[in-house]
RNA sequence: GGGCGUAUAGCUCAGCGGUAGAGCACCUGCCUUACAAGCAGGUGGUCGCAGGUUCGAUCCCUGCUGCGCCCACCA
């Protein structure tokens, strides 16, 4: 053990005047308060475009739903976003961190529905005096035209983000505030109409009339990764079809669907149903000729064994129609019922007389309808089974799916070309997912598609597509050659604007033009947050210093929708995947597992948890939960976070508290002094390693583990030393050494605690804690040479001497008669080198015996309580 | 049915070839001049089950079971 002096290498000093101001109660309340508003002050975490792309680590953070509510599971993914932002920046990399706000789209609309009580009728004139009703009647929305239906949504969002922001800000995220972005925004809208029209001239995006899945709630087209399959209760109907010799049964959940029939299918190899292939089949009540039709798809144990195609009742429908050249029969429209009117194909009798008691009802209505008719003409056989199956859901609806053919916008995703799929799968082979398993369910996704990104909603608060269509002389609308902007005009409203070329009164007249109605689904923005927030096309200077991003983060609930449609975006536009990591976070379960959810009513408010807790003590517990793995909700683990801040003001109270404070480790002698600093290098290294590899849980952990040793051995071990018990050189020693550690955890701790470690900061060091480097193992300089494990073999003999005193129920400043240390010869020698503190320590009167044994393991340590006590 | 993950103390989780760890909870003490929102000490586990590899398995391999998530499933 070398006593030599410590090469000085602190990269940060204690301030010019040295003073040092420690409040005699220091608390974590107010904290929030006074430091977020000093970060916005001084703008702290502002991002300085001047640099270059090797020294920008960028991030594209998901913009959240304003109109949704943000539980505890939103405010763990953000903080996990926030350490690895908050590290990086303190390892010298000028972080570009913006946050934006997703406030397009359906659940912006519900919203306003409910809280203006309004609904948008796109048929009425706009009213400019308009004002919303005071006392909103949820029963009797008032119906307003579409432009002042958006301008209630504009009004509402702007509250709705100051509140947000507000919430973050006391998280204290490190977000650069200047950065930010609206998906609804004039920049957003620019930004998605010029990647629609490149995709447009590029062939990636195209119109197409198709059978679309279809809300009858909402009335619009909705994408398959917005989909849910969910139970839905329903029955099996045994339904004879009419041959010219014995009747042919199938099974069917859906009898309403029957006047939609166009074939029944059965597997070429099914010998049951070989003979009628090529011959046809009349169907029950409306008497209908259906051929019967040979498809490998059809699954000869499954229900009858030979289905009822109806165009169209699921997508295996689809896909027969599609091979299988069927024609179209659709009875069920966007509104959810059969059509009024009866379909040409039932004009006859008695079809027409059938079809009158089903035309106008909802599938159910007319379900049960169809089965009375069934039941009279004798062709339902036996009791319908009761049975439970999957069925389609819009996520955001409550009734199942239809399938409508509707002329919709879509993007090439791959879901209908194989080539494309690769190289898509291909471009999430070039991201390093954290955790790496998280690629599989990219994987997995890209491979289950099944048709191209239907970005097209019959909405209204939304991106309108850039595009209008001309009407010939009969008024009908050219969807094959659309009119569009240039790129310098955006951003365009088509309903609003006329195309070049063209006046506004001529406007849906013959020869004239239409706007193409649609706007936009929110995710077909939202796939370009790297572009928007980067300033693609509108600040290339920006682009090119932050794009491709180094990092995206979210949870893993997203990866399909979010994550999966910015790489086509970028694979289209840029020909590269948008960011080299993808940080992926688990949910926050209630205690029993269950997913949290409002609507479940078992969702943690974030505000009531920051308050109760303070930020601090939230992100201590966010951080807890490792990238990918979910974590049950639980107030007791918050306790600990905030006990863990407390301890922080605590003890740098104390250390600050012993006067001038020498943040060199040259006056660092002692030996257990030199330790301790070797522990603290330790402590570096593993943290740093851990943090580069984003597992910031396992930094945590180890820096939280040593700063508990820290306090509770080092520090009651040299407490009485740095008092001045052994003299100035011993206590300058002590002193020191604890100021270099404390400066060192404070840095360490300071993404996870970003305010208790500001505010200790501030006691006694210029400038933010969160602006100083990340710490170096060589800022330790010779201490990280020395022998660390001399101080856990001091701390297990504190561990003895405190044990006797508990075992005795005395109390620990009991002195101690006599003690002696045995154990192996190397422990026993590191142990007595700090004999004299232990002395202090313990309290210790008489002798303190240090025995080697070399026939022992460990450290034993027998005490005597002195008679005294 | 396909994919992925997971199974360690009452709870939350580390560990991952050499005879089990932390925090919380619980129990017992202690007002020690940084901290009673504290401190000290302690109880507590055949590491899901069954095989295999190995001198040795909580850790590696195989199978099974439970739990969770994603996808598919409207005949």
């Amino acid at each position: 053990m070398s006593n030599e002096p410590l090469t000085p290498d602190l990269s940060t000093a204690t301030r010019e005047d040295r003073s040092v101001v420690v409040p005699d109660k220091p608390a974590l309340e107010g904290l929030e308060e006074k430091w977020s508003a000093q970060w916005k002050a001084d703008d702290t975490y502002k991002f300085d475009r001047t640099k270059s792309r090797e020294e920008i680590y960028s991030i594209d953070t998901p913009p959240p739903t304003v109109s949704g509510s943000l539980h505890v599971g939103h405010v763990f993914s953000y903080t996990h976003t926030d350490l690895v932002a908050r590290f990086q920046r303190m390892r010298g990399k000028e972080v570009f961190y913006p946050m934006g706000w997703d406030d397009n789209g359906l659940p912006t609309e519900r919203r306003v529905q409910n809280y203006f009580g309004v609904r948008c009728d796109p048929s009425l004139p706009y009213d400019a005096d308009f004002t919303p009703p005071e006392k909103p009647d949820p029963k009797k929305q008032l119906p307003i035209s579409r432009p002042n239906f958006i301008e209630l949504c504009e009004r509402l969002v702007v509250q709705d983000e100051q509140i947000f922001e507000s919430l973050w800000r006391t998280l204290g995220l490190s977000v650069d505030w200047s950065q930010h972005y609206t998906t609804i925004g004039s920049h957003s809208q620019t930004v998605s109409q010029r990647a629609f029209l490149r995709n447009f001239a590029r062939g990636e995006a195209y119109l197409q009339e198709s059978p679309t899945l279809w809300d009858v709630t909402f009335q619009t087209a909705v994408a398959q990764a917005e989909l849910e399959a969910r139970e839905y209760a329903g029955h099996y109907y045994r339904v004879a079809f009419h041959g010219n010799e014995a009747p042919v049964f199938i099974e069917t959940t859906r009898p309403e669907l029957i006047p939609s029939v166009v074939a029944l299918i059965a597997h070429p190899d099914d010998e049951r149903y070989q003979p009628l292939f090529g011959t046809t089949v009349r169907s029950p009540v409306f008497g209908v000729e259906i051929p019967v039709l040979a498809h490998p798809a059809a699954e000869p144990d499954k229900g009858a064994g030979i289905a009822m195609c109806c165009t169209f009742g699921d997508l295996t429908d689809v896909m027969w129609w599609r091979e299988l050249q069927l024609p179209v029969r659709t009875v069920i429209g966007r509104d959810g019922r059969l059509h009024r009117e009866t379909p040409e194909w039932l004009s006859g009798e008695p079809a027409a007389t059938s079809y009158a008691e089903l035309a106008g009802k909802t599938t159910f209505s007319a379900r049960e309808a169809m089965v009375g008719l069934l039941r009279e003409s004798g062709d339902l056989a036996g009791d319908p089974k009761p049975t439970q199956r999957m069925t389609n859901f819009y996520e955001k609806g409550d009734k199942p799916l239809e399938i409508v053919s509707t002329r919709q916008w879509y993007i090439k995703n791959g879901g209908r070309d194989a080539e494309l799929r690769a190289e898509l799968i291909g471009r999430g082979a070039e991201i390093d997912w954290v955790p790496g398993y998280m690629r599989h369910r990219y994987d997995n996704w890209v491979e289950g598609l099944n048709g191209d990104w239907l970005i097209s909603r019959q909405r209204f608060f939304g991106i309108p597509f850039p595009v209008w269509y001309s009407l010939d002389e009969q008024g009908e609308p050219d969807f094959e050659h659309p009119l569009l902007p240039s790129e310098t005009e955006l951003p365009v409203d088509p309903s609003s604007q006329p195309p070049r070329g063209y006046t506004e009164d001529q406007r849906g007249r013959p020869g004239g033009f239409v706007g193409d109605p649609d706007v936009m689904d929110t995710w077909a923005t939202s796939s370009l947050t790297p572009h928007i927030a980067g300033g693609w096309e509108t600040d290339n200077d920006l682009f090119q210093r932050v794009f491709p991003m180094d990092l995206c983060t979210h949870a893993h609930d997203i990866i399909r929708t979010w994550l999966f449609s910015r790489v086509v975006r970028a694979h289209h536009e840029n020909h590269v995947a948008p960011w080299s990591h993808a940080l992926i976070s688990g949910f926050i379960v209630d205690p029993d597992r269950k997913k949290m959810s409002k609507s479940k009513g078992n969702a943690v408010v974030p505000s009531e948890i920051l308050d109760k807790f303070g930020a601090d003590a939230v992100r201590w517990r966010a951080a807890l939960a490792r990238p990918g793995a979910d974590s049950p909700f639980d107030e007791t683990q918050m306790k600990v976070g905030r006990r863990l801040a407390i301890k922080v003001l605590n003890a740098s109270k104390f250390v600050l508290g012993l006067g001038a404070v020498d943040v060199s480790p040259t006056s660092v002698t002692e030996p257990v002094d030199c330790a301790m600093l070797g522990g603290v290098a330790n402590v570096v290294t593993t943290a740093t390693d851990a943090f580069e590899a984003f597992d910031y849980a396992a930094a945590l952990e180890v820096v939280e583990r040593f700063f508990w040793e820290f306090c509770d051995d080092y520090v009651e071990l040299v407490k009485e030393r740095a008092y001045g018990a052994r003299g100035g050189a011993a206590a300058a020693s002590a002193r020191a050494a604890l100021a270099v550690a404390l400066n060192v955890q404070l840095r360490l701790l300071a993404p996870f605690l970003p305010y208790v470690t500001e505010e200790v900061w501030s006691w006694w060091q210029d400038g933010s804690v969160h602006r100083q480097p990340w710490p170096e193992a060589t800022e330790l300089g010779a201490a990280a040479s020395t022998t660390p494990q001399m101080l856990t073999a001091v701390g297990q003999v504190l561990t003895g001497m405190r044990g006797a005193k508990s075992q005795a129920k005395v109390k620990m400043r009991a002195p101690l008669a006599s003690v002696q240390v045995t154990g192996p010869a190397d422990l026993v020698d590191l142990a007595e080198r700090a004999s004299e503190d232990l002395r202090a320590a313990g309290n210790v009167v008489g002798d303190l015996l240090f025995v080697s044994d070399p026939s022992a393991a460990e450290l034993q340590v027998t005490a005597q309580i002195s008679p005294d006590a």
